[in-house]
DNA sequence: ACCTGAACACCGTTCAAGT
DNA sequence: ACCTGAACACCGTTCAAGT
């Protein structure tokens, strides 16, 4: 065996990186990027870096583990600077809920990941801290605020979730328009919805959103 | 073909039903309340129906759609009556709400189906008329009532994904463990985390829901 | 210690062929 | 029209065997 050998099996396969847990996640984040997270298989995963699916379960528990890191990178996105922004301290914190938002809506697959996962990323991390920050500056009791920022986000990841499933999924018009179909045609069988009618479909996803989020910082300054 | 041919048959295997989309929902409930939702493939299911997976396509579009008929079906445990029981409004819309969440907590992968589908199925009507009914008589804006409606529900389902998730996850108590230590060792780096501490995991599921949901009714009645 | 091929135990859905 | 076997195109994870 030659002290060459080595190098010249490189220059043979440049793009052959050493596996590792940070290349296994970079790759991964790249394949996520460019066709999502249905086609970031471990079979997938393991052809791109040029081995076997069984060898990466050396650096990685199993998918959820992948999926919990990949989810971390994600809110690097979030810029927790938002609450230290302009405006006063609702605006800022909306601005750093809608970059979640934001982030969470580009890829409703990992948003799943984030309802189902007890996250505890530096990324996480920072949001929340970032979110708590502003709370208490607004004036909410410390242990309201600690249990609005779990519900604030949970509303914002319930949301990404909700739309961006219907956005992928074929059947979603003929969904939507059961539904419209069946709010529309209530009667006496369902008087509630027929007292509000087509109120309960109106607004733009944004507008809801933001009236939710209004609607989240009231309860908490209004509630013990 | 002599005429008492069927009925031979029929007392040679009792079990097989006439294969119809009913037939196929209510054998798919059965699998469902007996081992769960993961189970509960199309090949199981045919399998329990004595022919192959490809002859439920005749009567079911699809899994996501067999899915969606048994979350309604499964919200038949949830009574509207309770709208009408004792107590002041917020007392029967809690005891509404309460009941949806259990329906769905005793089954966390038809909460996922909840989040992730458009429902339109009569008992899932019942309950959005019952609540709005409630959301009404209490005095709640009808545009306020019609969109706090969806986001009540939205959190419940929200909730009994999360919870329903951990509960079957394997590796659910060491993602905990790795969110407290990182929640008690939280520094100068999250300052937020740090100064509201251990109450940002404390009090038990039960006690936060009934929070959350107050909030939600407070922020209802003091959000245009 | 790290890596691998092959196997285990499955999936949902489609489709040509039968009745 | 309804039903079927077989096929298509896959999965995540484990494990004995190699280096």
């Amino acid at each position: 065996v030659s002290p060459s050998n080595q190098p010249v099996s490189r220059r043979e396969r440049p793009s052959k990186p050493a596996l590792s847990r940070d290349a296994i996640v970079r790759a991964a984040a790249a394949i996520l990027r460019s066709e999502g997270l249905e086609r970031l298989t471990m079979r997938r995963l393991a052809h791109e870096l040029d081995t076997g699916a069984a060898s990466l379960y050396v650096y990685v528990r199993d998918t959820q583990e992948l999926h919990a890191a990949l989810l971390d990178e994600l809110l690097a996105e979030v810029d927790p600077g938002l609450a230290a922004g302009p405006g006063d301290w609702r605006d800022r914190l909306w601005a750093l809920v809608a970059a979640y938002s934001d982030a969470l809506y580009a890829q409703p697959a990992l948003a799943r990941v984030a309802l189902v996962t007890r996250l505890s990323g530096p990324h996480y991390l920072a949001v929340v801290d970032a979110a708590l920050g502003l709370l208490l500056e607004g004036g909410v009791e410390p242990r309201s605020a600690a249990w609005a920022v779990d519900l604030v986000l949970l509303v914002a990841t319930a949301s990404a979730v909700e739309h961006g499933s219907r956005a992928e999924m074929p059947t979603a018009d003929a969904q939507h328009e059961a539904l419209v179909a069946a709010v529309s045609g209530a009667d006496d069988r369902y008087p509630g919805i027929a007292a509000v009618g087509d109120l309960l479909l109106s607004g733009t996803p944004a507008a809801r959103s933001r009236w939710a989020f209004d609607l989240l910082l009231n309860g908490a300054l209004h509630t013990a």
